[in-house]
DNA sequence: TGATACTTGTCCGGTAAAGGTCAAATATAA
DNA sequence: TTATATTTGACCTTTACCGGACAAGTATCA
């Protein structure tokens, strides 16, 4: 999930969690929260966070929807199969 | 999208929106909008409708999903790719 | 011109989720 | 032990969404 990555991410860089929330401008018990899941992360912060993170803000983007998706569709015993029927829909779009 | 899709359905069966209404008890208004997509179809009118459309469940599941997953994904420029991603960690938890 | 089917706009109450905060409890390291 | 980092739980406010209803408008057809 995308909690842990960023939490790795964090650790990687060396950096506290108090030097994220200092960043973004909230609580460090916010960011505790994010990085295990309790809350989810906005857009607005991922956007902020990436640089910090050193990660490609679309790259976290990526592992932020696909999420998000994954998350929705874990609910379901059909959610693989919808899935797949998602990404053919979006493919024949894209064209 | 799945509103036009019930729309079809319905019509093949030569129903009513009244005919629908009346057994979901709401509103033709309410059946109207959701085959406009201006309102979701909720899990509980789903497993109503199915029957009376004379599709299974299962497959109208498979839609409505993918429906669901199919928006959020067009909102991102990466949708496709996190689709992938999404599908790959999901098919590795089933496993 | 009716009648019937459908659509559209507006409104509404309830619920849940977002986006936090704060205090207190726990872990960890010096 | 003390300091620093993180977690957890309770709470709070605001916003968004859901599931509808209702009235009025439009389309179609006999």
């Amino acid at each position: 999930m995308l909690g842990e990555k960023l939490k790795e991410l964090r650790e990687s860089k060396g950096l506290l969690q108090r030097q994220i929330a200092a960043e973004l401008e909230v609580d460090t018990a916010y960011i505790s929260k994010i990085e295990s899941n309790e809350k989810p992360l906005s857009r607005i912060h991922l956007k902020k966070m990436a640089p910090l993170l050193g990660i490609e803000e679309e790259e976290l983007l990526i592992l932020w929807l696909a999420d998000k998706l994954f998350d929705m569709a874990k609910e379901e015993v059909v959610g693989l199969k919808a899935l797949e029927e998602a990404k053919k829909e979006l493919g024949k779009i894209l064209k």
